[in-house]
DNA sequence: TTGTATATCGTAGCTTAGGC
DNA sequence: GCCTAAGCTACGATATACAA
């Protein structure tokens, strides 16, 4: 197979200083920034002007600037900032989707060798040394195609996870929908509640008892993905120990989504402690079931009360655990909580398995990729 | 226990040093 | 003098520490 250096093929062209506009008309453009290579969950827009760097359809776009430099984008019209840089070529030989994808293939790469003492920028240099496999035209597209499906596949994947949390959702609605909506069957939370007790103000660091942290409460469950250890005495962990079944709830933040939100502890982080800014309630289990209130004080519901009881002050939100206890939870029958609990449980089940599944598919994808581009898969 | 100050992170874009 | 790479500042958002 044929090499190319990316200098010898490729033009690179860093973006300029683009002004975002928020009243849209049919003059403006798109304005592309970082997070545009990743998704299309928040598109901008800017007036067209002459002296702005215009990406095409054909243009394989880079993160030039900052933590997230070598991240690859192609397929983008627009304009593009200066944190950006387009890689342009004349030659009819290169396939755009081969090339993003083979760039992609070499971002971390292209992370690790960044420039720059405080803010990474990608070393012109390294990238024009690059060397990208070039074999016919045919072949590109091919590999294009397969590794779109393969891509496809992971989307796929990713689509039944997400919709199995909105099953979660309408299940919640249809079991407890009629107690949400009228005023009766009402508790205030601190009468469900035999005790909520603050965090530890420990400094967490890389040794000692795992410490649970805003990060680490995600979407009503516990997310161990960046956990950090604290050092205690052994009475401060006696009084601070997790057990299955506690709420934690975020007491303090400066985005008001933030407070109050809440997950459950299961068994796997039971001896685990919290930190000062997250607040423990361990409730009346005969009264209540913790997989009920962790989805109602997720709830649309549960928030605007929620809400309500917090207070500000110098920009910062707080909720203390007068406010948690004053909230007022419906209370459906212990009966249909538990049902309702088993029902989740095989749900997360079955998202258990799809998680695994999108691992495998993700490993694959990256090995697929690996292959493709040395020219093990394809006889040119 | 709780409110608030401060640290950290990410990034937009400006400034500056050095090569040509 | 111009251009470009790399360093730096500013600032908003978020996370954490600490004093009252």
């Amino acid at each position: 197979m044929k090499y190319m250096k990316l200098k010898g093929l490729f033009k690179i062209i860093k973006g300029k200083k683009v002004e975002q506009v928020y009243e849209v008309n049919e003059n403006m453009v798109r304005l592309i920034q970082i997070d545009d290579l990743r998704n299309d969950d928040n598109i901008k827009y800017c007036e067209r002007k002459e002296e702005y760097i215009y990406a095409t359809k054909s243009d394989v776009i880079i993160a030039w600037d900052g933590a997230n430099a070598g991240t690859i984008g192609y397929g983008l019209e627009g304009a593009i900032g200066s944190t950006l840089a387009i890689l342009r070529t004349d030659s009819n030989d290169v396939f755009t989707p081969y090339l993003g994808r083979f760039l992609q293939s070499k971002s971390k790469y292209l992370r690790e060798t960044c420039t720059g003492a405080t803010i990474p920028h990608i070393s012109k240099k390294i990238l024009e040394e690059i060397r990208i496999p070039i074999p016919s035209y045919e072949k590109q597209v091919e590999i294009s195609k397969m590794l779109d499906k393969a891509k496809e596949l992971i989307d796929k994947r990713k689509a039944q996870i997400e919709a199995l949390d909105q099953l979660v959702q309408s299940l919640f609605w249809e079991m407890f929908g009629t107690y949400l909506t009228s005023n009766r069957n009402k508790m205030f939370f601190g009468e469900l509640v035999k005790e909520f007790r603050y965090g530890t103000s420990v400094k967490s660091c890389e040794f000692g008892y795992p410490i649970l942290r805003i990060p680490n409460i995600v979407n009503g469950i516990i997310d161990e993905s960046d956990l950090k250890y604290c050092e205690l005495p052994e009475k401060d962990f006696l009084k601070l120990k997790l057990q299955e079944n506690d709420l934690l709830f975020v007491r303090t933040n400066g985005n008001p989504n933030y407070v109050g939100r809440c997950a459950s502890v299961t068994k796997k982080q039971e001896g685990y402690v919290y930190a000062s800014y997250l607040i423990r309630a361990r409730i009346d289990l005969d009264k209540m079931n913790t997989e009920y209130v962790t989805k109602y004080m997720n709830s649309v519901f549960g928030r605007h009360e929620i809400i309500q009881k917090a207070t500000t002050s110098a920009g910062q939100y707080n909720i203390n655990t007068e406010g948690l206890g004053n909230i007022l939870i419906p209370v459906p029958p212990l009966n249909l909580q538990e049902d309702f609990a088993r029902k989740i449980k095989l749900i997360d089940a079955k998202k258990a398995i799809l998680q695994r599944g999108l691992l495998e598919l993700e490993n694959m994808f990256n090995s697929l990729m690996q292959r493709a581009f040395k020219g093990e898969l394809f006889n040119d």
